[in-house]
DNA sequence: TGTACATCAGTGAACGCGCGTTCACTGATGTAC
DNA sequence: TGTACATCAGTGAACGCGCGTTCACTGATGTAC
């Protein structure tokens, strides 16, 4: 066995982050295998000793995010899975401005879902799965189980995801960022959480996580 | 002036027609002009007197939507604009089962997000006019007027169309039928209206409109 | 009413280009001796 | 320790194909007379 132990997999590592990067920027169509491999410092063909098809190249790059989950990467924005309150810090570092403009470390679900629903069914599942994860932490997030709760986690999710997925697709920044704002409070208050960051990191301010400083009007 | 007027502008109708529905169907990248023109009965060199880049007619389909919104374009459920609830009426078109289905004739809002957030401003300005079109029928749903309020119809129009291409994007049927149920529940509730549909329609049974037959457990 | 004509909507070949995928080959490496 | 070798990661030319766009041309039409 030539080459080094690990050699093969760290190259693999590095297409399928060159990968994560290229699809995120510009979608399935919009890169080529030769723009992935020359990213990855390798050439064309090499491509097929790693993957059997393009596809199942981009559902393997979506699928990074189950390891890595994109919540964790921002720099900035810090978020400590197993704190107690671990979905609401997800909930901002969602829905903060540092992944609305960071579109390379962007979570799949955000820059990829109209690109998804036109793929196979091995793409679809990958995606979902990614989903399922976030779906997860949120119903995890009460202690209560059962059907109201589950509703309730889709709910927040859906709210994250579609709010930036909106926010990215408009021309006004201003619109954008209410948008963002919008979809903040109604999943944190979803989650049984007030909104204590207002409009104010319109601005970049970060204030300390305080409880109870919000300024909504009507009760959750 | 050869040819009977009004010839041109039906020329271009059906150009526009075909191009709303194949770019629903494949995206941007996914149609090509050839694709559009055949469809529309027309040949390939005929498309550069209508419109002058590929990138044009996509911005004039998405506009489609601002005359014809897509919520009264499905069959079986029908929206009445000037109600009382025209948004009501909206949020349960939007989240259908047959919106959900009706590729060719979705919202592209829901069809093209991600597509849209890689195009040229003048593309995202289309998609945003179409957004803000629904942003505002939910603002006026409220006499009411202020931050607040435009707060909330943004929320409401972020977890419509979020919730929507989430749902469009996943594998399993079950969970996309869920995250629809969630997104309608909170959107309605957002609106001040109780969910009466509850999980009934998955399995295709339509009852009448009737208020407060909900059987949500929680104050709203 | 009939005919010649100007208009312009639409045609289809051609352009240069980049794509996904294949494949015969190269050459750097660890191993056997 | 040094050398020959087998392995296989990676190369790059080539394949067939479809794309967006251009452009010289065709021919159906309404109009002028």
């Amino acid at each position: 066995m030539p080459y080094p132990p690990g050699h093969r997999d760290r190259t693999r590592s590095r297409i399928l982050r060159s990968a994560q990067i290229l699809f995120n920027r510009r979608g399935f169509d919009g890169v080529s295998i030769d723009d992935i491999m020359a990213d990855a410092g390798l050439t064309r063909g090499g491509f097929y000793g790693y993957f059997g098809r393009k596809s199942e190249l981009y559902a393997a790059a979506i699928g990074l995010s189950l390891a890595e989950p994109p919540a964790s990467r921002w720099k900035g924005v810090d978020v400590d899975f197993t704190a107690a309150d671990a979905a609401r810090q997800v909930i901002r570092a969602y829905l903060s401005r540092q992944h609305f403009e960071d579109i390379d470390r962007s979570c799949p679900l955000v820059a990829l879902p109209s690109d998804v629903a036109r793929q196979d069914p091995t793409v679809k599942r990958v995606f979902e799965a990614v989903f399922k994860a976030m779906v997860e932490l949120f119903e995890r997030s009460r202690g209560s189980d059962g059907r109201e709760n589950r509703r309730r986690a889709l709910a927040m999710a859906g709210i994250c995801v579609g709010g930036m997925v909106v926010a990215r697709s408009l021309d006004d920044a201003d619109l954008a960022d209410a948008v963002r704002d919008a979809a903040r409070s109604v999943a944190l208050r979803l989650g049984g959480w007030e909104d204590t960051e207002g409009d104010s990191h319109r601005s970049g301010i970060r204030r300390p996580a305080r409880p109870n400083r919000g300024r909504s009007k009507r009760p959750s």
